[in-house]
DNA sequence: ATCGTATTTTAGGCAAACCTAGAAAATTTT
DNA sequence: AAAATTTTCTAGGTTTGCCTAAAATACGAT
């Protein structure tokens, strides 16, 4: 397959390779391929980038293999979430910014601000320790909270369930769910889960249903009661 | 004389030229020696960029001679102008930066934000039209308010004045006269002017006397009563 | 196990900003 | 007005980040 030409000549940059190779490896390993795509970049330029990043200590990196953190690329990429998380916060707060507007801005902001902006911040939302999606906001010391949440599509009939947080930053798939009142701290009751679409049928506190696709209701993470 | 060895790779870019030539120089012509220091840039990298930024349209400009601002690079550099200015009152105001600091975030901020970001700072202030220091803010649509000031350093003895505004943004100075409540607002009466060393003395509200050196005379800003 | 396809890397370039060194123009001094 | 000095410009480099094209490796299907 021949690989599609990039057109935008936008800027990435050490911190949001880091980002992502935290964001879907966690502990694990990141393959080119996903960072290329979720950075919007040729996988030549992941390449060079990740030889970089090795060599600056942030990353562990073997050739065809893919990447994963090290304590410093951890400690540096939570630092970054930290920041972005608070800044999302604070824009929707404080600045009434609509959700689907929220995540660029932020990711922008988040290059150009100091850790002591990000603390005072922090400070002016009271020290939260999730942002308005329900995502754990690491703290300043470089600690996440432990979540054990399950995605709502893993659920059974009956179970009753307390959302704890919702999806990633993809904002349709938001504001579908925030327009059904669906968001971190609600109680639901599942009523059926079908097999073949993954669709999930909750009941919720008001004693209203809500059908939601596969995908929706895999990027709905929940614990029971 | 031999050009001093730079030292740091810091990065400015576009908006900072823009902002620099507007500076010192409003309708007239910034010479390059004046952009290099004020930007700490070698002179190189100044005629360079002179030389971009009148192929883009935003400046004029004759080699040997400097620069000066074309309607749409001055249109440009107030909009940073109000950009900065809006981020500087809103640190101050809402994050409770010290004014030692704010310069220098406000300076970093105004490359990542938005004028979407910018308007509901703005708004978030309340349409504010002076910045903290008494500086006035352009408008959205480009307007810059027209201040008859004087520079108290010019007054004579006798004269009944109202600080508008305190110098640029030389930290000490700005520190230096706030500690003496001598901001924009207040009123003064001019008890002495010496000649030799430009030395003003002035009476405030509480009848508390006050002796500024000549440089920092020259940037109080004042109107007649 | 091998062939074909998909992924990753290498190689070679480009653009923005900045730098140093040294040449050219302007300005100031003698 | 010529010399000396200062300012500005030109030339040639560096770094960062990204790109395309083509070579190398890995993987999946027969």
């Amino acid at each position: 397959m021949v690989e599609p030409k990039m057109s935008q000549p936008l800027s990435s940059s050490v911190g949001d390779y880091l980002k992502a190779v935290w964001g879907l490896a966690g502990p694990g390993v990141a393959a080119p391929k996903y960072l290329s795509s979720r950075l919007s970049v040729s996988s030549a330029s992941v390449s060079e980038m990740l030889r970089r990043l090795q060599e600056l200590g942030l990353v562990e990196y073997e050739r065809y293999r893919g990447a994963s953190l090290t304590e410093e690329g951890r400690a540096e990429a939570l630092r970054l979430v930290r920041r972005h998380r608070l800044i999302e916060t604070f824009l929707l707060e404080h600045l009434g910014y609509p959700w689907e507007e929220v995540h660029e801005e932020a990711e922008r902001l988040e290059h150009a601000v100091s850790d002591n902006f990000t603390e005072r911040v922090a400070q002016l939302l009271g020290h939260p320790d999730r942002d308005p999606h329900g995502a754990p906001i690491p703290g300043a010391d470089g600690t996440l909270a432990r979540e054990d949440s399950r995605p709502l599509s893993g659920a059974s009939v009956g179970d009753r369930v307390r959302i704890l947080r919702v999806g990633r930053e993809d904002t349709p798939a938001l504001t579908h769910l925030q327009d059904r009142g669906l968001v971190p701290g609600r109680v639901l009751r599942v009523e059926e889960v079908r097999g073949l679409d993954g669709v999930v049928t909750v009941e919720d506190e008001d004693g209203v249903s809500h059908a939601l696709g596969g995908v929706l209701a895999a990027s709905v993470l929940v614990r029971g009661l």
